[in-house]
DNA sequence: AATAAAAAAGTGAAAAACAGCTTTTGTTTT
DNA sequence: AAAACAAAAGCTGTTTTTCACTTTTTTATT
């Protein structure tokens, strides 16, 4: 099954020249067959209903005019769940590879790939669903830890802290200074020092405040 | 660097059978030093005080009596920074790896595995401070990706969706009727309408709800 | 065009949240 | 023991939120 077929796949990139390089390269490989090319997202939507096969792998750029990479890969995943998307680009910032996981890409690789890594990732998404290779791995994992920097630096008193917490919840205030065993007056000191501290107006801006810092999870 | 001084490491976990077990495989390695173990969290504290070093990488099991493998490993990330936590584990549930992780854990290895294995993936955290595997990577990429079923299946009208991301924010009703062109009463609808199709109380229980439905991101 | 259903707008009243400022209590400092 | 300080509790008044209802306007259906 992997040799009989070539895999179907499909090539959106907004640059011309990288894309008919990308697809000469490409063709020299017999394992491959291109179904299509688009130069953006809304062109590859056309494409889809007058493409004469339904490719299996997407190789897809991020930045393109009109629907880029992140909202194309959204749409492959809504309407083609089945399909394979991997990203293709220049940006190696995390933001841009955790956006583009998270919107659904089975992997994504450097423009600066060579030829065969390409082929090996498309082999490779085929098969598993996936290509991850350093360069996700790493990334996903620092996107993980990173966001778990709970509140530090933030000088909170033991009480302050859990009187933030309890704010999370539909208690009202009354009911939290209960549940701390204070007057309801203590409970107004800590809400306008904390409003007062951090800038905050409101009940709401508390509940964000606390999450922001991640005070607490849901 | 590598091959000069063995690599100082501990072991806790809290079956004695696996701990001496485990020792008795590593101390074969000559790279490694063992320099302590202990039955759990706490029990690991206190040796921390009283070791005649200070290890460079902990193996770390998750189910333990008192204190866990996630407060632990939250413990020495905080106490710690510099030192590499391996999870060795039986768990290979989603939720137990990525929480793990999120504590602070540079790999995870399953007890299942192999003593060169454990013994690779000592080294490679000392040197880059993780350990990647496919069971890791796999789930990272699953939990960044099923985390994007935003909000499916709640029957929210265009309006209301826009309401409750408003209510996450610091407007009063007043000014989130006036920002979607509405009389506050309008407003009012829907507040209540939703309080009553969805048990919630207060606006604390509108921005809860509307982050946990994932309506909205911080 | 009549009718039903849904969305929007309105009233009025009670509870909760918000703001500013004062007093009491308890602890530390000297 | 007095002074200094912070935490806790208190008071007063305004605004916002919440609740239970009714009415008008718009939209869809037959």
């Amino acid at each position: 099954m992997n040799t009989s077929q070539p895999i179907p796949i499909a090539i959106i990139d907004d640059h011309t020249l990288f894309r008919q390089g990308l697809i000469s390269l490409l063709s020299e490989f017999p394992e491959l067959d291109i179904i299509f090319e688009a130069s953006d997202g809304r062109d590859m939507q056309q494409r889809f209903s007058s493409a004469r096969a339904v490719p299996e792998v997407i190789l897809m750029d991020i930045t393109m005019p009109v629907m880029d990479g992140f909202a194309a890969t959204a749409w492959v995943r809504q309407h083609y769940p089945e399909m394979h998307i991997l990203a293709l680009s220049m940006r190696e910032d995390d933001k841009a590879i955790i956006r583009m996981l998270r919107s659904g890409a089975g992997g994504y690789l450097l423009k600066e790939s060579k030829a065969l890594e390409v082929l090996n990732a498309i082999k490779t998404i085929r098969e598993h669903g996936h290509f991850l290779n350093d360069l996700v791995t790493l990334r996903l994992l620092r996107n993980l830890q990173n966001n778990a920097t709970s509140g530090a630096g933030l000088e909170l008193s033991n009480n302050e802290l859990k009187f933030l917490q309890l704010c999370c919840s539909e208690l009202t205030y009354k009911e939290i200074a209960d549940q701390m065993n204070l007057s309801p007056h203590t409970i107004d000191n800590y809400r306008q020092e904390i409003f007062q501290r951090f800038h905050i107006k409101s009940r709401t801006g508390l509940v964000l405040f606390a999450l922001r810092n991640e005070l607490i999870s849901l």
